[in-house]
DNA sequence: ATGGTCGCGTAGCGA
């Protein structure tokens, strides 16, 4: 079995004190983590390889940054996002990985927020999500067992909200940021979170402010989307949600996906 | 009540 999480840690020297403490307890096979906020002369390559990983980022100074952490070494590493070379943003790394019985492919996806909406940021939102469309229907001719994790900023439906009126201005709830990531499961994606038995609300990021952990103001933003190879193999699906307590604690928490692979 | 909290980096922006 392979266990893939993604985790938007929100700085990673900030939250090395939960990464370690998480990378030796819950020990996923692979970790897709956005926003570490560093670039390679700030990462903290040795803490993390000590504890048994490889690692692979697409860094950037003060916002932004992927990576991707694993126990089994990575091949076919591609970072940025295809489809528009003057885009400066770190937000997307891809790798090919060996399970026990097939290889897969697994990207870390950092999606813009977009707000506010409308405006400049609203318009790079929509225009990234009609990148990782094209990339997504590429990678889809493979066949081949694809993961891509990531912090998306799309709350998909009013049930991952806990105030879905009071959202729809939002960039992350906007009709038509739902109506493109719809275009993008229309590919032949599917999300990961369709495995669970749905009874009660499943939030991933609840917001500093204002008490939103505390009053359970969350919403589902961070997603593992599957290829048919991927979703055919997937056998468990978790939130970490007790992640959100703690010392330090990122506002998102880990997704985790186990995988016949 | 136009607030509140983080992180980066040390002012003010991004989320």
């Amino acid at each position: 079995m392979i266990t893939i999480a993604t985790w938007n840690v929100n700085s990673i020297r900030t939250r090395m004190h939960a990464v370690t403490k998480w990378l030796k307890e819950t020990a996923p096979d692979v970790a897709c983590l956005q926003e570490i906020k560093s670039t390679a002369d700030t990462f903290p390559f040795m803490e993390i390889e000590a504890l048994g990983y490889n690692v692979e980022i697409c860094g950037q100074k003060s916002y932004n940054g992927v990576a991707i952490l694993s126990k089994r070494p990575m091949e076919d590493v591609r970072k940025g996002l295809p489809g528009d070379e003057s885009d400066e943003q770190a937000r997307y790394i891809e790798a090919v990985i060996s399970g026990d019985k097939r290889s897969f492919r697994v990207a870390s996806i950092y999606l813009p927020n977009g707000n506010p909406a409308p405006g400049p940021k609203y318009h790079y939102k929509l225009a990234w999500m009609d990148r990782l469309k094209l990339h997504a229907k590429e990678l889809l001719k493979f066949e081949e067992a694809t993961v891509l994790a990531g912090d998306y900023n799309v709350i998909p439906e009013a049930k991952d909200v806990y105030d879905p009126k009071g959202w729809l201005g939002e960039a992350l709830f906007m009709p038509e940021t739902r109506a493109k990531f719809r275009e993008i499961l229309g590919l032949g994606l599917t999300e990961a979170f369709e495995q669970m038995d749905g009874r009660a609300e499943q939030y991933t990021f609840w917001d500093y402010q204002r008490g939103a952990w505390q009053n359970n103001e969350g919403i589902r933003i961070d997603h593992l989307l599957l290829s048919p190879q991927a979703a055919d193999n997937i056998v468990e699906f978790k939130i970490e949600r007790i992640m959100r307590d703690g010392i330090k604690p990122s506002d998102h928490v880990p997704v985790i996906g186990t995988f016949d692979f």
